[in-house]
DNA sequence: GGAGTTGCTGGAACGCCGTTCCAGGAGCGC
DNA sequence: GCGCTCCTGGAACGGCGTTCCAGCAACTCC
């Protein structure tokens, strides 16, 4: 009959862990981490916690699960051909717009890479970025820590990106990013001159930069380093130097 | 009279926000994050949660300043002189051994950076890392890539250390270090071949790796990058190989 | 086709958490 | 002595993750 208030609401189709899963998430997405409650997930779902419980282990499986399903989403593999350095960017590039549409995924990220390196997400972001470290050229000995690298540098950055712009659209400071830059400039300007040197002389640099822009430099940097310490072997005929 | 359970228990010295924050850091490092509340913490201080109220506005503040006295005791500055980079590894190691020593740390790290990059944490790292950037010679326009790229690495892999030595010193799993990596070695080479070619092949490298040994690889990978791509300009006559 | 079983549901209840409130004590100027 | 400020700590509140369990479809077996 008449629709429901929000989303369709078919609520035929029974409880399963999917269907959890992409409720946890749009409610990460539209009210962030604090947000997400049993109570507020069954809501959702027109059922009551005890049903969730059947289907998910805990509330941290449930932010596994969540994080999971949107880095499986995120890091599509990139197609074949291109510059070298091409595919790295696109899977870094993925990375970086996942984090930012989903502010909380950079805390989540940060957490379980942290906690439990051999869950199903390290894998996942390692073996897409590894695949195109390989294809770069770079020796089997340099592989983990040429990948290592990279997987740190995105996740920080992407993480410290999302962050500014979360932080620029907050509710209640009703502020545009090129503001919140400014602010926060303008507070590291304010440092003392004694202690802070070098972040003050660099104040100057965050206000107004372009995010992606500088996202991207700092992969340059990354692949510089790569280039330099492991020479790309020919793709055929495998010689390790050195 | 007779000697308390826990502690001197010296209570007579009135309550103070560090006498707060360094019983915070204790009990965070004895039985982790999920561990430090305020009725433990007021319990270790011998007195009410109500009291510690009056010193620390909330659990975040609290985090928070345990987190920056934490990290303002381990990025002590690095004595000058010696080769280009040695300062760079010796505020690196401070970090990584800090977050080997405080588990709990990486994730509050992380959790603090991409949440509020303006507080005191991110500068005073931030500003330790870049003062030996601007001693590598890096001219101006390169300053915040390159401190960005390297404080983001030393974060994470030192994050994903920590997690390892943490998992493997586990509680109830009797592992030490080796068994540890070599679980993970076993998971690694235990997934899906078609989807994850390079995690295998490199799985093999995991098993048995000098941490603190690859983590300074990793180090000078980033080094390498700005090397390449920011020619020192002449602090005196230096000059980089390559 | 009835009875038993299984798989799933959702509401009630438990214990603990962060946080607030507030009666009161210690120290101090007057 | 008195009032005032600063600080204390115990009690209480609302909300959380989690557990428990009575109930109910659907399906199986006889």
């Amino acid at each position: 009959m008449a629709t429901r208030s929000r989303r369709p609401d078919r609520r035929q189709e029974p409880l399963s862990r999917e269907r959890i899963v992409e409720a946890a998430v749009e409610l990460l997405d539209s009210v962030g981490e604090s947000g997400l409650t049993f109570r507020a997930l069954a809501d959702r779902l027109a059922t009551g916690p005890g049903a969730i419980y059947w289907h998910i282990a805990g509330k941290a499986e449930l932010l596994t699960a969540a994080t999971d399903a949107v880095v499986a989403a995120a890091v599509r593999p990139a197609e074949p051909g291109g510059a070298p350095g091409d595919g790295v960017r696109t899977v870094a590039l993925g990375l970086f717009d996942a984090v930012e549409e989903h502010p909380w995924l950079a805390a989540q990220l940060a957490a379980q890479l942290s906690r439990s390196p051999w869950g199903t997400v390290a894998p996942r972001i390692f073996e897409s970025i590894g695949r195109e470290v390989r294809a770069l050229g770079v020796p089997e000995a340099g592989w983990f820590t040429a990948t290592s690298a990279l997987m740190h540098y995105i996740l920080g950055a992407a993480g410290q990106n999302a962050a500014n712009t979360a932080s620029a659209a907050a509710p209640g400071a009703g502020m545009d990013r090129a503001e919140f830059l400014d602010a926060v400039s303008t507070a590291w300007e304010g440092l003392d001159p004694d202690a802070y040197p070098f972040t003050r002389a660099v104040a100057e640099q965050v206000r107004g930069h372009d995010d992606r822009e500088q996202f991207l430099d700092g992969i340059a940097l990354v692949l510089a380093g790569i280039a330099a310490l492991h020479p790309p072997v020919a793709q055929q005929a495998v010689t390790v130097v050195r």
